[in-house]
DNA sequence: GCGGGAGTTTGACGCAGATCAAAACGGGGG
DNA sequence: CCCCCGTTTTGATCTGCGTCAAACTCCCGC
């Protein structure tokens, strides 16, 4: 029995944000360690979620913010006549459920592509004590401003580019969120489909599957199923702007 | 001389939040009237932009975010390469610069498309009031995240929309916006190009200019140059889900 | 280890929308 | 009032990617 107690204790403070390998990265970014004290107590509790599972889906209302901790998830768009789409594939550090907040109910479906840990924020915790703590309401503004500027990038993606350079600029900014977050710039685990990567990038995935190939055969990456190594970053970049531009 | 300092006295009267025609879209939304006499002494100044002219570029940093009081406005990201692309065209009650506020530097152009008076919002002032009124913080919290919202609208129209249905549902979004504002939801005067309308849509223009040119073949609109009238919302909203999708 | 279904690759073909071109329009400045 | 240039329209042609189809691979459960 004191085993089990002792067991629960460390898985605690093994979860604390005080003791997180992501709090830089996370949205407690830059707080002293007595804020980073409140930030953890405002945390409702930490969930996990099963491959395949939504973390929430779309229409459901607004109860929390979630950080993710670890794993990997997507966040998917519904239109009414069933069409969907990706918005974006999340990973540790990242925040979601910012889309909600506006009309206090989910507009996508949050999905897990691996099996996954969230800590739960509940929205009026958070906005209380960005009242109090002016750094990390900054903080958090800073987090929803730069998923507003992802966002538009992605728009730019999916309005001007031609399929190479979306893949390419695609590989590129998954190689620059694994680099930050420790990982390997040049050899990663693809966690979706190439549907879900087609959806993401408004292409079928055919086409995401073809590119990869060209891609492949030209040297610039290996590819084997979802495992995927950059053989080179400068050519993936000359890619992103180096065809003939649709505008 | 009297004159000329009553003149400039109604015209502050005239500029101030609690006189405002926009009060109840813009920021200070739901605010008591104490609460928008600090919301008033908050706002630096109020100026103009010349259709043509620059509110912001891109790359500068950011010092204010911008409150559009009259006028209309678009917004341009712009890839090193030289493409750029309108990221969204905005009107009285919008709130401009909001994805400058992750990296302090602003993200995108932006361009009056007609002579525009905008009320500059210092970000440190906002944020300060934001931690005395709960309510504006709320707010404020709210149109940030309602632009991350409409950004997934975009993305989903970009990448799963086929032309007819993209330019429908820009049509519908107009509408819907004007509507808001007190204005005709079914005849108004579209301020942008044809190129720049194509821009937002991922289309080329004469793609916008043969699909507007179909929609009113079929009675759906009617339109002369910039001025548009809708002659059936309905079958508007039908075309933005009616066709085979590619999805 | 084996069978089956989901995911992926590759090929052949078609089409929506891009591109090129030229004519028509319209509104702001002299 | 007219001229001019930027914008729009419309037509003809081209092409990148979607669509359809079939074969192949991988992984998971039995």
């Amino acid at each position: 029995m004191a085993t089990t107690l002792r067991i629960v204790e460390v898985n605690k403070l093994k979860t604390a944000c005080s003791s997180c390998s992501l709090q830089e990265l996370c949205l407690p970014a830059g707080l002293s360690s007595n804020e980073l004290k409140s930030v953890d107590e405002m945390i409702d509790r930490r969930r996990t979620v099963k491959r395949g599972d939504y973390l929430f889906r779309s229409g459901v209302s607004l109860h929390s913010l979630y950080a993710i901790r670890s794993g990997f998830m997507k966040s998917c768009v519904l239109h009414e006549d069933g069409r969907e789409q990706v918005a974006g594939f999340h990973m540790m550090g990242d925040l979601m459920g910012l889309d909600a907040i506006g009309t206090n109910h989910h507009l996508c479906d949050a999905v897990a592509l691996e099996d996954s840990e969230v800590c739960e924020i509940p929205l009026k915790n958070l906005e209380e004590l960005s009242r109090n703590i002016p750094s990390l309401q900054q903080h958090f503004h800073r987090i929803m401003s730069r998923e507003i500027a992802r966002d538009y990038g992605v728009m730019l993606l999916l309005g001007s580019m031609r399929a190479e350079e979306r893949l390419a600029a695609f590989l590129l900014n998954l190689s620059q969120r694994f680099a930050t977050r420790g990982y390997s710039a040049t050899e990663f685990h693809l966690r979706m489909t190439r549907e879900e990567i087609g959806s993401y990038l408004g292409l079928k995935l055919e086409t995401v599957s073809r590119t990869l190939s060209h891609f492949q055969a030209q040297g610039v990456i290996a590819v084997q199923n979802k495992h995927l190594r950059i053989l080179s970053l400068d050519n993936l970049r000359e890619l992103v702007s180096h065809h003939s531009c649709r505008s």
